[in-house]
DNA sequence: TGCAATCCTTCGATATTCGAACTAAAATTT
DNA sequence: AAATTTTAGTTCGAATATCGAAGGATTGCA
Protein backbone atom coordinates (compact mmCIF):
# COMPACT_ATOMS: atom_id res chain seq x y z
CA UNK A 1 0.00 0.00 0.00
CA UNK A 2 1.69 3.17 -1.24
CA UNK A 3 -0.95 5.49 0.53
CA UNK A 4 1.92 5.93 2.76
CA UNK A 5 3.89 7.66 0.44
CA UNK A 6 0.80 10.14 -0.30
CA UNK A 7 0.00 10.62 3.40
CA UNK A 8 3.55 12.10 3.34
CA UNK A 9 3.46 13.45 0.61
CA UNK A 10 0.48 15.50 1.59
CA UNK A 11 1.61 16.21 4.80
CA UNK A 12 5.43 17.05 3.87
CA UNK A 13 3.60 20.13 1.05
CA UNK A 14 1.46 21.25 3.99
CA UNK A 15 4.04 21.96 6.43
CA UNK A 16 6.47 23.26 3.38
CA UNK A 17 3.96 26.30 2.91
CA UNK A 18 3.54 26.71 7.19
CA UNK A 19 7.08 26.95 7.24
CA UNK A 20 7.76 29.13 4.52
CA UNK A 21 4.76 31.54 5.99
CA UNK A 22 6.46 31.96 8.86
CA UNK A 23 9.94 32.67 7.47
CA UNK A 24 8.47 35.20 5.60
CA UNK A 25 6.72 36.99 7.84
CA UNK A 26 9.22 39.83 8.89
CA UNK A 27 9.87 40.47 5.43
CA UNK A 28 5.87 40.92 4.87
CA UNK A 29 5.69 43.04 7.87
CA UNK A 30 8.71 45.55 6.42
CA UNK A 31 6.76 45.75 3.04
CA UNK A 32 3.72 46.94 4.98
CA UNK A 33 1.53 43.91 3.28
CA UNK A 34 0.24 40.59 4.81
CA UNK A 35 0.27 36.97 3.84
CA UNK A 36 -2.38 36.89 1.38
CA UNK A 37 -1.82 40.61 0.10
CA UNK A 38 1.08 39.23 -0.74
CA UNK A 39 0.14 35.68 -2.37
CA UNK A 40 -2.50 38.08 -4.28
CA UNK A 41 0.35 40.72 -5.84
CA UNK A 42 2.41 37.73 -6.61
CA UNK A 43 -0.37 36.62 -9.11
CA UNK A 44 -0.35 39.66 -10.90
CA UNK A 45 2.83 38.93 -13.14
CA UNK A 46 3.41 42.65 -14.97
CA UNK A 47 5.06 40.81 -18.12
CA UNK A 48 1.14 39.53 -18.27
CA UNK A 49 -1.97 40.83 -19.40
CA UNK A 50 -3.43 42.73 -16.06
CA UNK A 51 -5.65 40.48 -15.09
CA UNK A 52 -9.49 40.78 -14.30
CA UNK A 53 -11.04 40.67 -10.48
CA UNK A 54 -12.71 37.31 -11.21
CA UNK A 55 -9.06 35.64 -12.80
CA UNK A 56 -7.66 36.88 -9.70
CA UNK A 57 -10.54 35.18 -7.44
CA UNK A 58 -9.75 31.92 -9.14
CA UNK A 59 -6.01 31.84 -8.95
CA UNK A 60 -6.09 32.49 -4.47
CA UNK A 61 -9.16 30.21 -5.06
CA UNK A 62 -10.97 32.80 -2.82
CA UNK A 63 -14.43 34.54 -3.53
CA UNK A 64 -15.03 37.81 -5.09
CA UNK A 65 -16.04 39.94 -1.90
CA UNK A 66 -12.70 38.76 -0.54
CA UNK A 67 -10.90 39.57 -3.50
CA UNK A 68 -12.03 42.88 -3.42
CA UNK A 69 -11.06 43.52 0.24
CA UNK A 70 -7.56 42.69 -0.73
CA UNK A 71 -7.09 44.52 -3.72
CA UNK A 72 -7.91 47.21 -1.58
CA UNK A 73 -5.26 46.66 0.81
CA UNK A 74 -2.43 47.04 -2.33
CA UNK A 75 -5.06 49.59 -3.82
CA UNK A 76 -4.32 51.89 -0.72
CA UNK A 77 -0.96 50.98 -0.47
CA UNK A 78 -0.11 52.28 -3.95
CA UNK A 79 1.16 48.89 -5.31
CA UNK A 80 -2.21 48.42 -7.60
CA UNK A 81 -4.36 50.38 -9.84
CA UNK A 82 -8.50 49.26 -10.84
CA UNK A 83 -8.76 50.31 -14.65
CA UNK A 84 -11.86 49.09 -16.87
CA UNK A 85 -11.95 46.76 -19.29
CA UNK A 86 -12.32 48.21 -22.83
CA UNK A 87 -14.12 45.25 -24.36
CA UNK A 88 -16.50 44.73 -20.79
CA UNK A 89 -17.40 47.77 -18.81
CA UNK A 90 -18.32 45.38 -16.05
CA UNK A 91 -14.66 44.33 -15.71
CA UNK A 92 -11.84 45.67 -13.50
CA UNK A 93 -7.82 44.67 -14.00
CA UNK A 94 -5.45 44.75 -11.74
CA UNK A 95 -1.98 46.68 -12.95
CA UNK A 96 0.86 46.99 -10.93
CA UNK A 97 2.27 50.51 -10.05
CA UNK A 98 5.97 50.70 -10.14
CA UNK A 99 6.11 50.22 -6.11
CA UNK A 100 4.16 47.45 -6.77
CA UNK A 101 6.28 45.43 -9.09
CA UNK A 102 9.19 46.43 -7.58
CA UNK A 103 7.66 45.07 -3.91
CA UNK A 104 6.71 42.21 -5.95
CA UNK A 105 10.63 41.03 -7.07
CA UNK A 106 10.97 41.84 -3.60
CA UNK A 107 8.65 39.45 -2.23
CA UNK A 108 10.02 36.88 -4.87
CA UNK A 109 13.32 37.53 -4.10
CA UNK A 110 13.14 36.71 -0.44
CA UNK A 111 11.25 33.30 -1.20
CA UNK A 112 13.74 31.90 -3.16
CA UNK A 113 15.91 32.88 -0.73
CA UNK A 114 14.34 31.64 2.52
CA UNK A 115 12.58 28.52 1.25
CA UNK A 116 13.47 24.90 2.49
CA UNK A 117 13.55 24.18 -0.84
CA UNK A 118 17.13 26.30 -1.85
CA UNK A 119 18.75 22.88 -0.38
CA UNK A 120 17.79 20.81 -2.95
CA UNK A 121 20.17 19.79 -6.22
CA UNK A 122 19.10 20.97 -9.27
CA UNK A 123 18.19 17.40 -10.08
CA UNK A 124 15.92 17.30 -6.87
CA UNK A 125 14.36 20.70 -7.94
CA UNK A 126 13.58 19.95 -11.21
CA UNK A 127 11.45 16.79 -10.00
CA UNK A 128 9.53 18.76 -7.36
CA UNK A 129 9.17 21.83 -9.94
CA UNK A 130 7.79 18.75 -12.42
CA UNK A 131 5.93 16.69 -10.65
CA UNK A 132 3.87 19.57 -8.55
CA UNK A 133 2.91 21.15 -11.57
CA UNK A 134 1.95 17.73 -13.74
CA UNK A 135 -0.49 16.84 -9.89
CA UNK A 136 -1.94 20.39 -10.31
CA UNK A 137 -2.47 20.35 -14.07
CA UNK A 138 -4.57 17.09 -13.92
CA UNK A 139 -6.16 17.84 -11.14
CA UNK A 140 -7.65 21.06 -12.97
CA UNK A 141 -8.47 19.22 -15.63
CA UNK A 142 -10.00 16.30 -14.31
CA UNK A 143 -12.38 18.65 -11.74
CA UNK A 144 -13.61 20.67 -14.34
CA UNK A 145 -15.33 17.42 -16.12
CA UNK A 146 -16.68 14.52 -14.81
CA UNK A 147 -16.78 12.96 -11.52
CA UNK A 148 -18.73 15.24 -10.02
CA UNK A 149 -19.50 13.67 -6.55
CA UNK A 150 -16.63 14.15 -3.88
CA UNK A 151 -19.09 13.47 -0.75
CA UNK A 152 -17.36 11.83 2.89
CA UNK A 153 -17.09 8.45 2.77
CA UNK A 154 -17.36 7.29 6.23
CA UNK A 155 -16.61 3.58 5.94
CA UNK A 156 -14.70 3.60 9.43
CA UNK B 1 20.26 29.70 -13.71
CA UNK B 2 18.60 26.90 -11.91
CA UNK B 3 16.55 29.52 -9.97
CA UNK B 4 13.67 28.88 -12.69
CA UNK B 5 13.22 25.45 -11.11
CA UNK B 6 13.58 27.10 -8.06
CA UNK B 7 10.26 29.25 -8.28
CA UNK B 8 8.32 27.36 -10.25
CA UNK B 9 8.64 24.28 -6.99
CA UNK B 10 7.59 27.32 -4.45
CA UNK B 11 4.99 28.21 -6.85
CA UNK B 12 3.58 24.57 -7.28
CA UNK B 13 4.03 24.33 -3.20
CA UNK B 14 1.97 27.15 -2.65
CA UNK B 15 -1.01 26.79 -5.18
CA UNK B 16 -1.09 23.01 -4.24
CA UNK B 17 -1.47 24.18 -0.95
CA UNK B 18 -4.51 26.44 -1.75
CA UNK B 19 -5.98 23.94 -4.31
CA UNK B 20 -5.80 21.24 -1.72
CA UNK B 21 -7.54 23.76 1.21
CA UNK B 22 -10.13 24.51 -1.44
CA UNK B 23 -11.22 21.40 -2.16
CA UNK B 24 -11.18 20.51 1.67
CA UNK B 25 -13.86 23.34 2.72
CA UNK B 26 -16.87 21.25 2.00
CA UNK B 27 -15.44 18.37 4.27
CA UNK B 28 -14.83 20.89 6.99
CA UNK B 29 -17.97 22.48 7.15
CA UNK B 30 -19.86 18.79 7.54
CA UNK B 31 -17.33 18.37 10.17
CA UNK B 32 -18.28 21.72 12.27
CA UNK B 33 -14.47 22.67 11.70
CA UNK B 34 -12.10 25.18 10.25
CA UNK B 35 -9.46 25.40 8.04
CA UNK B 36 -7.26 25.47 10.96
CA UNK B 37 -8.64 23.75 13.42
CA UNK B 38 -8.45 21.01 11.19
CA UNK B 39 -4.62 21.43 10.92
CA UNK B 40 -4.65 21.13 14.47
CA UNK B 41 -6.40 18.17 15.20
CA UNK B 42 -4.22 16.19 12.46
CA UNK B 43 -1.23 17.50 14.70
CA UNK B 44 -2.68 15.46 17.56
CA UNK B 45 -1.86 11.79 16.62
CA UNK B 46 -3.52 9.57 18.80
CA UNK B 47 -1.18 6.65 18.65
CA UNK B 48 1.50 9.68 20.07
CA UNK B 49 1.83 11.03 23.59
CA UNK B 50 -0.50 13.67 23.65
CA UNK B 51 1.49 16.90 22.72
CA UNK B 52 1.78 20.11 24.86
CA UNK B 53 0.33 23.39 23.64
CA UNK B 54 4.02 24.84 23.33
CA UNK B 55 4.77 22.10 21.09
CA UNK B 56 1.27 21.93 19.12
CA UNK B 57 1.96 25.68 18.21
CA UNK B 58 5.72 24.97 17.12
CA UNK B 59 4.18 22.45 14.30
CA UNK B 60 1.52 24.86 13.72
CA UNK B 61 4.26 27.73 13.25
CA UNK B 62 1.54 30.23 15.55
CA UNK B 63 2.25 31.54 18.68
CA UNK B 64 0.91 30.74 22.05
CA UNK B 65 -2.23 32.79 22.18
CA UNK B 66 -3.85 31.34 19.21
CA UNK B 67 -3.76 27.86 20.16
CA UNK B 68 -5.20 28.49 23.06
CA UNK B 69 -7.68 29.78 20.61
CA UNK B 70 -7.87 26.82 18.51
CA UNK B 71 -7.93 24.22 21.09
CA UNK B 72 -10.67 25.52 22.61
CA UNK B 73 -12.33 25.21 19.19
CA UNK B 74 -11.88 21.92 19.48
CA UNK B 75 -12.80 21.51 23.36
CA UNK B 76 -15.80 22.77 22.74
CA UNK B 77 -16.74 20.82 19.98
CA UNK B 78 -16.22 17.43 22.06
CA UNK B 79 -12.74 16.90 19.83
CA UNK B 80 -10.11 17.60 22.64
CA UNK B 81 -9.29 17.30 26.08
CA UNK B 82 -6.56 19.31 27.85
CA UNK B 83 -4.84 17.43 30.65
CA UNK B 84 -2.22 18.95 32.84
CA UNK B 85 1.30 17.49 32.40
CA UNK B 86 2.16 15.34 36.09
CA UNK B 87 5.87 16.21 36.12
CA UNK B 88 5.38 20.08 34.97
CA UNK B 89 2.55 20.89 36.05
CA UNK B 90 2.53 24.35 33.66
CA UNK B 91 2.34 22.29 30.89
CA UNK B 92 -0.84 21.37 29.54
CA UNK B 93 -1.08 18.52 26.62
CA UNK B 94 -4.18 17.43 24.04
CA UNK B 95 -5.87 14.66 24.48
CA UNK B 96 -8.14 13.05 21.20
CA UNK B 97 -11.56 12.08 22.32
CA UNK B 98 -13.02 9.02 20.26
CA UNK B 99 -15.29 12.33 18.61
CA UNK B 100 -11.79 13.90 18.04
CA UNK B 101 -10.27 10.29 16.89
CA UNK B 102 -13.15 10.02 14.64
CA UNK B 103 -13.19 13.05 12.69
CA UNK B 104 -9.31 13.15 12.36
CA UNK B 105 -9.42 10.06 10.96
CA UNK B 106 -12.07 11.47 8.55
CA UNK B 107 -9.88 14.19 8.05
CA UNK B 108 -7.15 12.25 6.54
CA UNK B 109 -9.26 9.77 4.06
CA UNK B 110 -10.70 12.81 2.28
CA UNK B 111 -7.32 14.86 1.93
CA UNK B 112 -5.73 12.21 0.27
CA UNK B 113 -8.89 11.14 -1.70
CA UNK B 114 -8.59 15.04 -3.06
CA UNK B 115 -5.38 15.84 -3.41
CA UNK B 116 -4.08 16.44 -6.36
CA UNK B 117 -1.16 13.81 -5.57
CA UNK B 118 -3.26 11.35 -5.52
CA UNK B 119 -2.88 11.40 -9.64
CA UNK B 120 1.05 10.91 -9.08
CA UNK B 121 2.60 7.20 -9.57
CA UNK B 122 4.08 5.67 -7.01
CA UNK B 123 6.93 6.39 -7.92
CA UNK B 124 5.92 10.18 -8.06
CA UNK B 125 5.26 9.81 -4.67
CA UNK B 126 7.59 8.33 -3.09
CA UNK B 127 10.01 10.62 -4.87
CA UNK B 128 8.09 14.15 -3.50
CA UNK B 129 7.80 12.93 -0.13
CA UNK B 130 11.75 12.06 0.49
CA UNK B 131 12.81 15.06 -1.11
CA UNK B 132 10.15 17.40 0.75
CA UNK B 133 10.83 15.47 3.81
CA UNK B 134 14.79 15.77 3.17
CA UNK B 135 14.46 19.53 2.40
CA UNK B 136 12.40 20.20 6.11
CA UNK B 137 14.85 18.43 8.24
CA UNK B 138 17.62 20.04 6.69
CA UNK B 139 16.00 24.18 6.71
CA UNK B 140 14.29 22.72 9.80
CA UNK B 141 18.36 22.10 11.46
CA UNK B 142 20.50 24.56 9.83
CA UNK B 143 17.44 27.44 11.35
CA UNK B 144 18.25 26.09 15.23
CA UNK B 145 21.65 25.88 15.04
CA UNK B 146 24.37 28.30 14.21
CA UNK B 147 23.91 31.01 11.33
CA UNK B 148 21.90 33.13 12.79
CA UNK B 149 21.91 35.66 9.68
CA UNK B 150 19.11 34.58 7.57
CA UNK B 151 20.72 36.80 4.82
CA UNK B 152 20.50 35.94 1.25
CA UNK B 153 23.51 33.59 0.13
CA UNK B 154 23.83 34.39 -3.38
CA UNK B 155 26.29 31.44 -3.97
CA UNK B 156 24.64 29.04 -6.15
C1' DT C 1 13.48 32.31 50.74
C1' DG C 2 13.48 35.32 46.95
C1' DC C 3 13.91 36.10 41.99
C1' DA C 4 13.81 34.99 37.25
C1' DA C 5 12.18 32.03 33.66
C1' DT C 6 8.62 29.10 31.61
C1' DC C 7 3.85 27.61 30.27
C1' DC C 8 -0.41 28.94 29.39
C1' DT C 9 -4.43 32.01 29.35
C1' DT C 10 -7.03 36.40 28.91
C1' DC C 11 -7.91 40.56 26.65
C1' DG C 12 -8.09 44.04 23.09
C1' DA C 13 -6.91 45.27 18.36
C1' DT C 14 -6.44 44.10 13.59
C1' DA C 15 -6.99 40.88 9.55
C1' DT C 16 -9.33 37.58 7.01
C1' DT C 17 -13.15 35.18 4.92
C1' DC C 18 -17.70 34.48 3.76
C1' DG C 19 -22.90 34.95 2.53
C1' DA C 20 -26.49 38.13 1.36
C1' DA C 21 -27.84 42.00 -0.92
C1' DC C 22 -26.77 45.63 -4.19
C1' DT C 23 -25.25 48.31 -8.70
C1' DA C 24 -23.78 48.37 -13.29
C1' DA C 25 -23.16 46.34 -17.64
C1' DA C 26 -23.75 42.75 -20.88
C1' DA C 27 -26.47 38.88 -22.97
C1' DT C 28 -30.77 36.74 -23.94
C1' DT C 29 -35.57 36.37 -24.58
C1' DT C 30 -39.85 37.62 -26.32
C1' DA D 1 -36.60 47.24 -28.78
C1' DA D 2 -38.24 46.49 -24.14
C1' DA D 3 -38.09 43.20 -20.59
C1' DT D 4 -35.65 39.62 -18.33
C1' DT D 5 -31.74 37.13 -17.05
C1' DT D 6 -26.94 36.63 -16.37
C1' DT D 7 -22.42 38.28 -15.14
C1' DA D 8 -18.67 41.26 -12.73
C1' DG D 9 -17.73 43.64 -9.04
C1' DT D 10 -18.72 46.08 -4.60
C1' DT D 11 -20.73 46.93 0.07
C1' DC D 12 -22.10 45.40 4.42
C1' DG D 13 -22.41 42.61 8.51
C1' DA D 14 -21.01 38.40 10.95
C1' DA D 15 -17.80 34.76 12.22
C1' DT D 16 -13.10 33.39 12.48
C1' DA D 17 -7.97 34.02 12.93
C1' DT D 18 -3.83 36.11 14.48
C1' DC D 19 -1.05 38.80 17.25
C1' DG D 20 1.11 41.75 21.20
C1' DA D 21 0.73 42.99 25.93
C1' DA D 22 -0.25 41.68 30.38
C1' DG D 23 -1.35 38.37 34.09
C1' DG D 24 -1.47 33.85 36.92
C1' DA D 25 0.52 29.62 38.11
C1' DT D 26 4.50 26.68 38.46
C1' DT D 27 9.23 25.61 38.19
C1' DG D 28 14.30 26.49 38.43
C1' DC D 29 17.97 28.83 40.42
C1' DA D 30 20.91 31.76 43.42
Amino acid sequence: MDDGFLARAVRANHELFLLTSDRMAATFAELDITSSTASLLLEIDPEQEPPTMKALAGRLYCNAPNLTFLIDQLVARGMVERVRATKDRRQRAAVLTGKGEHTRATLMDVALAISPLRHLTTEERTAVASILEGALTRAKASSTEGDPLTTVDSTR
